[in-house]
DNA sequence: AGAATTAGCTACACGACTGTATCTAATGAT
DNA sequence: ATCATTAGATACAGTCGTGTAGCTAATTCT
């Protein structure tokens, strides 16, 4: 807990990343329409008073807590291996989707009151440009190189990944195995690109 | 507005009917964590001391309004067209996700104090019975029949739909179109089981 | 060592919502 | 017409969060 030497005061930097680890950890708890200078103040042991010289509203908080989160990863296809690149794409999605960030975005964007207002802002600065993009990114590699029509990849066939890994995360409220994403990139997305059972 | 009469002051079913719409239309507007006894009752434009005589809390109003909807409608496969049954079932799926109920389940499902507490109760008696499968009725249907193998309905096979429509409903906000119901049948479910491109 | 920053502490007035209590009066049943 | 029921109105004390202000003291800079 304590940092070096016998500091009883935090400033700065170091204040600041505990007021946003606070933040988060709360949204998490109480969701976006709870949150409250109280709550985050009393999570980071500060006062109400230190929160309101930097931010207006505990929105404002959250918001600049995400915008300090490292940004999504993008999948990078490698070897000669569609099928395992289409997993670990869906995968990284996963592992993102259950960070501490994931969580509060997801917390924001369902939201009736905040989603409105920011739903855009916020996807732009927390997927970094145009992230968010899992699958999709794996598909085009392996398209350009001819493995498949690039026709193929219509925005619903490019959906299929993300869509059903977010669907196992509301229905399950846990990230599926890798045999679960196994069977979402054999199942669903595979067919759809033309490898997939005979009628 | 008025009913029948010269009445000024409703009892019974009617107040309750009243009550019920109240809270279905707050909660649209500001989420689960923010209904207030106050804020149903200035919207049923009755004093909160009526609420408290029946309900606890605005959780305990908003799930007896809940429970007093009609339940979801189960798809009905019928001709001899398993497309056009499989689009109908996700048309019936976006109705009931648009309707007040459906999206005042949705505000329970993901606040993460509520969440936890009743999600399986509620989908048990909203969904009455075991309902919420459009596609999956149609499908078992047309397996049964011999059109294709039902080994290829798997769960995973079975959520696509779904899936596709939430993702739909999450990112863009509103209802799919009947061309993107099209497209989700033509270029994901009917790949899965069989009816494919050719790679 | 002295000065400038900035966090911690306390207090205050305000508003919103909570439960409860009490009274009034409209409604429906007999 | 009378009565039991039940909705509407009002009041009140209590809790919690809001912003703001003013003071104290720890930390850092020079």
């Amino acid at each position: 807990m304590g940092d070096h030497s016998g500091r009883t005061r935090r400033r700065g930097e170091e204040l600041i990343k505990a007021i946003h680890d606070s933040v988060l950890e709360e949204v998490l708890e109480v969701g976006v329409a709870r949150l409250t200078m109280d709550g985050i103040g009393r999570r980071a042991a500060t006062p109400r008073t230190t929160l309101y010289r930097r931010w207006s509203s505990p929105v404002e908080v959250l918001l600049d807590a995400l915008y300090h989160q490292h940004p999504v990863e993008e999948p990078t296809p490698g070897a000669d291996d569609l099928r395992g690149d289409l997993i670990r794409a869906l995968r990284l999605m996963t592992e993102w989707a259950f960070s501490r960030a994931g969580r509060a975005v997801a917390a924001i964007l369902t939201d009736p009151q905040s989603a409105a207002l920011m739903s855009e802002a916020l996807s732009e600065r927390v997927f970094a440009g145009r992230g968010g993009r899992f699958t999709l990114t794996v598909l085009r590699h392996y398209a350009d190189r001819g493995h498949f029509s690039a026709e193929l990849i219509t925005p619903v066939v490019a959906d299929i990944g993300e869509a059903l890994v977010t669907k196992h995360l509301l229905d399950r409220g846990g990230p599926p195995t890798d045999e679960t994403l196994e069977a979402i990139v054999d199942q669903a997305i595979l067919p759809a690109i033309g490898f997939g059972p005979r009628a």
